[in-house]
DNA sequence: GGGCCATGAGCAT
DNA sequence: TGCTCCTGGCCCG
């Protein structure tokens, strides 16, 4: 569920708690075993994220590197000692429960020669595929639909293979423009494809093209270019926001209203700020089918296409 | 305790 | 286009 914004987060967050420290790496669950033996004890180096795929290198010498996708139900939990710095507690589907950060401190009377209270992490709960502790932090991945060791070669390959990232400073955004331009494939669907654009997902999807007035159902090739540049400009900003903040928001603030009759809520990862935009109000069209468009009044739209809810207004989009 | 669902994607057909 | 895999929360009985 995790779109791209998600795992910049993640990246920033292992930097924050595991740069250039030793882990320990084990799978408790036990599915990934070999992968964790080989990369038990090494030192984190890096921690990249390019669209939705998450990379994290581990040295010593030429770097190893995890690859991890959540897919749609991934998540990463952490929790650690008192003196970690602060984290969510969990990045990732979101129907995980993001609550106070989960602290395991010590016993009350033990303190280490190095003056830390003791800590010990917590047991894994669930499925948890990969665990990596480090002295005082420790991070679990549940439920990924890849993870894997791979050299730096292979890390390369995948990374040829996906489209510009609206996050990453190094986008090119000429090539999303051209790959849009040159296909008679829907405009929604090229939006899903990660070889033209990296880390949108269904959500933003919906929402950019929403925001740009696009029907999703339209060739690419049929889109103005200055419209299809004009979508990428505004997911730079709705991606970057959704990283910062850890919610995606789309909507303006004068077109957010609630709606008590909203048939979904979706879980955001907020941090507990009460400022945050309630789930209810931070969508145009995204899971809002039957509800009136918040710009013209129209019911919103459904329907699936190759296997995924595409939702749009048929009166703003054309 | 069973079925359904989800912000995804690879592969066979 | 249709399977399949990954996990757990929620709804229904």
């Amino acid at each position: 569920m995790p779109e791209g914004h998600t795992v910049h987060r993640l990246a920033r967050t292992f930097t924050t708690l595991f740069d250039g420290r030793p882990l320990r790496v084990s799978s408790p669950q036990g599915r990934f075993a070999d992968g964790a033996a080989v990369l038990d004890g090494r030192r984190l180096v890096a921690s990249e994220a390019w669209g939705k795929q998450f990379f994290l290198g581990f040295g010593e010498g030429e770097p190893l590197w995890l690859r991890t996708h959540l897919g749609l139900y991934g998540a990463w939990t952490f929790a650690g000692a008192p003196d970690a710095p602060e984290v969510a507690h969990a990045i990732g589907a979101p129907r995980r429960r993001i609550g106070e950060r989960e602290t395991t401190p010590g016993g009350p009377a033990a303190v280490d020669p190095a003056g830390h209270e003791p800590w010990a992490p917590p047991p894994p709960r669930g499925q948890v595929r990969v665990r990596l502790l480090g002295e005082h932090a420790v991070a679990d991945l549940t439920g990924p639909t890849a993870c894997e060791v791979i050299t730096g070669e292979e890390k390369a390959a995948v990374e040829a293979r996906l489209g510009p990232d609206p996050i990453r400073d190094d986008a090119d955004p000429a090539a999303f423009v051209a790959a849009v331009g040159r296909s008679r494939v829907t405009v929604g669907q090229q939006l899903m494809d990660q070889a033209v654009v990296a880390g949108v997902g269904n959500i933003y999807r919906a929402e950019a093209l929403f925001r740009a007035g696009v029907d999703p159902l339209r060739p690419g090739r049929d889109v103005p270019e200055a419209v299809v540049r004009a979508i990428w400009d505004d997911l730079v900003v709705l991606m970057r926001d959704g990283a910062e903040h850890g919610a995606i928001v789309t909507t303006r603030p004068e077109h957010r209203t609630g709606e008590p009759g909203a048939r979904r809520r979706t879980r955001q990862n907020t941090d507990g700020n009460p400022d945050a935009v309630p789930a209810d109000q931070a969508f145009y069209v995204y899971h809002r089918d039957g509800l009136p468009c918040r710009v013209c009044g129209t019911p919103v739209l459904v329907k699936e296409l190759a296997g995924r809810n595409l939702f749009w207004c048929p009166t703003c989009q054309v």
